[in-house]
DNA sequence: GCAAGGAGTGAACGGTGCTTCAATCCTTGG
DNA sequence: CCAAGGATTGAAGCACCGTTCACTCCTTGC
């Protein structure tokens, strides 16, 4: 036994690993999930389409991976976001403005995220994409009835229902054109009289 | 010429295209988009694989029509449930509990329907059928506007969020499980006070 | 430099399921 | 009953992609 895998190769393995989800992200962010071919993702990452598949069983274990990191990064914004202000309703404004700023600004990708037809393996990561925002959204709402600033209420079930509210109301607006400039504000009324934000 | 198309001929292919339709939609409440098979379909139709063909020019043209026809029986529920009260709050209500209610009482079809991934020309029918639901909501809270039982607010907007909550809201109870006791009524409430319906 | 063995390659494979089509059956009007 | 032509059949065709694998290249420690 001469070879024995060393840290250098094991960082080029990683490295590897890293740039195949990075790819996969990036072609989703450009022609949506159903422009996702394993080959299309190898290309892109200038590497054999045979090489994805020493690092991933199966191309629904890669593209749940790939749904894993970039729900995280978009659950980190809005969790960050949230975090800068102290008041309920000045949490779930910045959750709003968040959560539509960055998927206007990227709506390719947040259509693929939130709604776009997938394998059904990574159609299960979706749901805890969402359970997960919920999750966010439900501690503050928790908090907002703690406070005195909310009335009494299921946290979990307003928190989903807010997730589904914003999630539809992006939808129209993605895969149709842009959203409408009284589209956030509304959005933000809305959802605040539907916690029952004092006025 | 000897041939010529009969009246008989024409209701009997009728009868057949919608036997094929009725046929698949029986397929999809049991086993789900995923199970839609056309050679499934034709099976449960009792016709050869090939003869759908001479309905349908493609199995996504059949899905279309298969949703389209689901869709409005629902949201037929739903409006004529609405018709029945006066005040847009028993309004609401009764668009809940029957939405929730229908969806409840057959999982598969009400996921598949909301949620399931399928080819994305079905799913583009996906879009009508929500905006459908939304377009009826949006009558009754721009009703409520005028009446003045609802503070000024964008219809549509609303009306969409409206749905986005429900069918969030329904999604996870659909794919495990059963919805708790408590849903539907505290979406009620969530969507009352989301309008801005007075206490 | 060399043997051992892992990493990388990409063309070929294979499964799935939509779609087609040549053969057959049925309907019609004469 | 017959010819014309549509309707029906279902097995075969076909395309698309995910996955595999025999081969080559590279890394390691002696």
């Amino acid at each position: 036994m001469v070879y024995r895998s060393t840290e250098r190769v094991r960082a080029r393995l990683d490295a590897s690993r890293r740039r195949i989800v990075a790819a996969a992200l990036e072609v989703m962010a450009e022609h949506g999930y159903a422009g996702c071919t394993v080959a299309a993702v190898a290309n892109r990452a200038a590497l054999a389409t045979g090489t994805v598949y020493r690092h991933f069983p199966t191309k629904a274990d890669l593209f749940a991976e790939v749904f894993r990191t970039a729900s995280q990064r978009e659950v980190d914004a809005v969790t960050r976001a949230a975090a800068l202000e102290t008041t309920v309703a000045d949490r779930v404004t910045a959750v709003v403005e968040t959560f539509c700023g960055r998927a206007l600004q990227s709506p390719r990708l947040a259509y693929a995220l939130l709604a776009e037809p997938v394998d059904p393996a990574v159609d299960a990561e979706r749901l805890v994409f969402r359970r997960a925002y919920a999750r966010v959204l439900a501690g503050h709402v928790a908090e907002g009835i703690a406070r005195g600033e909310l009335p009494p209420q299921d946290p979990e079930l307003a928190a989903t229902a807010l997730v589904g509210a914003l999630a539809e109301a992006m939808v129209g607006p993605l895969s149709a054109g842009v959203a409408g400039p009284g589209t956030v504000p509304g959005l933000t009324t809305f959802l605040h009289r539907a916690l029952g934000v004092a006025p």
